[in-house]
Formats: C-alpha cells, sequence, structure tokens
DNA sequence: CGATCGTACAACCATATGGTTGTAGATCAG
DNA sequence: CTGATCTACAACCATATGGTTGTACGATCG
C-alpha cells in the first residue's frame, strides 16, 4: 500500500485526461471485456482502442487476464481510489492554508494593520 | 452547481496530468501568488510557468486576481471535489457491478451450471 | 519623464499523442 | 489442415504539448 509517486500520478492523470478511456474504465468496471468487444462501441479502429488500453494498463488501472484467445479487460479500483486521495490532499492544503491566513488577519487586526501582504518564502 | 460536461473533465484531468501544474495547485492553494513567484519555483522560463497557469486557468482549476501589476493566481477547490466525484463514480459503478456478478453467480449456481459466460450488450 | 518590473503573447522547435493501415502470431471452429 | 477471430505490433501521419526566445504593453518607482 505504498504512496503513489509523482510518475505515477502523471501517468494516471493523463490516462483519465480522455474520454474514451474513461468509458472504457466505466464499462470494464466490475466485469471484464474483451478489446474487441470494447471496439465496437467507439468509432475508431480496433487498433486505437488497443493503444487506448494500453495506456490505462500502463498506469495501473485496468488489468488484462487471457480467456482463450481473448484478453479480458478489466478495471482496477485501488489505484482510483488512492489517486482521489491526491484530490482530497490539495482540498485538505486549501482549507488548512485558509485556516492560516485567517488567523493571521486575526492576529494583525489586534496588533496593528500595515498590510504586509507578502508571503514569499525562498 | 452543474455537472462537469466530458470536454469539462478532459482539460481538468489533463491540467492535473503534470507535476508543476500539480505542485502551482499546491502552492496557490488558499492564498495566491504571483506568476513571477512562481516562477522562481521551477527549472524553466517565466513564458513556460505562464502556460502551465493558463492551462489550470481554461480548466477553471485557478482563478486570476489583479493587484496591482501583479497578477495573484489562486486555485478555486470546486472543480477539483467536483472531479473526485467522477472517480467516485467509477468505484460506485465497480462496486455495484461486482454485487450484480456476485447475485449472478448466485442465482445461477442454484438452478444450473452450463457457464453462460458473455455479458454483451449490442 | 525614463527605467524597471510583471505580464501577455507570438513564433518557433522537438517530442508526444491519437489516430490510421498493414502484417503477423495464437487460438478456436469445422 | 484451413479459415476465421482476436490480439500484438510496427510504420506512418497530423496535431497537440511543453519548452524556448523575443517583443510589446501597463503599472510602479525614482
Amino acid at each position: 500500500m505504498d504512496r503513489l509517486s509523482e510518475a505515477e500520478i502523471d501517468r494516471i492523470f493523463h490516462a483519465l485526461a480522455d474520454r474514451t478511456r474513461r468509458d472504457i474504465l466505466a464499462v470494464t468496471a466490475g466485469d471484464g471485456r474483451s478489446i474487441s468487444a470494447l471496439a465496437e462501441r467507439y468509432p475508431m479502429s480496433f487498433a486505437a482502442v488497443q493503444k487506448h488500453v494500453a495506456v490505462l494498463e500502463e498506469a495501473g488501472l485496468v488489468t488484462k487476464e487471457r480467456r482463450g484467445r481473448e484478453r479480458l479487460v478489466r478495471t482496477e479500483v485501488d489505484p482510483i481510489r488512492r489517486v482521489s486521495e491526491v484530490l482530497d490532499g490539495i482540498e485538505d492544503l486549501w482549507r488548512s492554508r485558509l485556516e492560516r491566513i485567517d488567523d493571521l488577519l486575526k492576529s494583525e487586526r489586534t496588533t496593528d494593520a500595515r498590510t504586509p501582504n507578502r508571503g514569499d518564502r525562498p
């Protein structure tokens, strides 16, 4: 249960930044589908769908399991859950910064009001 | 409070699929920073950072507010929260499909076991 | 005023991306 | 075995992306 590396997060978000790939995730969530079954759903060639699946696979969002001559594509929910936590992290940061700023403003109002508006940190 | 369109989700995930942009989001969460202040943090030109901010802005993840000759960049937490729900949606789908399959297997086991393994739907 | 700072934007370049077609290897049906 | 199906993979192409440099413009300082 390691944390996701930045490179992994890059790959996951990039994989999610495409309608077709998100749809593949939705369709193959829970039960798997063969690539050719997937290819029927989209207005593009088999090879194009194959590439989308490859992107999802490299991001760890789906796995391929062979069944006879087919490869069953199935979405893995774990990385999705973990990348969701990345977003939660930004949200938490946002909240805590707001709090900190609020405190700052309060303490300044009780002492002086000469607007030291810079928050630089080299 | 509309739902995000697919195009918006495309833009948001694409914006998130870059380390520098995610860092900008983290840094400007809560309090804003000028673009030149941001540019000091990264090993690239001012114009490159400017482009990253533009991508984030088009995705609605940050807003720019002018203060004097500077533009304060500040992350908007709402779209982040909403795209997080997109991921939750996939996860929910996953869970419900698993349930459905489980039910299917159970009902088959009680009647017959001739493995009708195809789940096609034209 | 002139100089400088922060920004905007255009032009350019190398590489990545998303699509295509074509070829070849496995596996299954007859 | 033969043929059909499913997959893998390479080669190719147009466009998008992430970076650069250079120029221009508004706001601030002296």
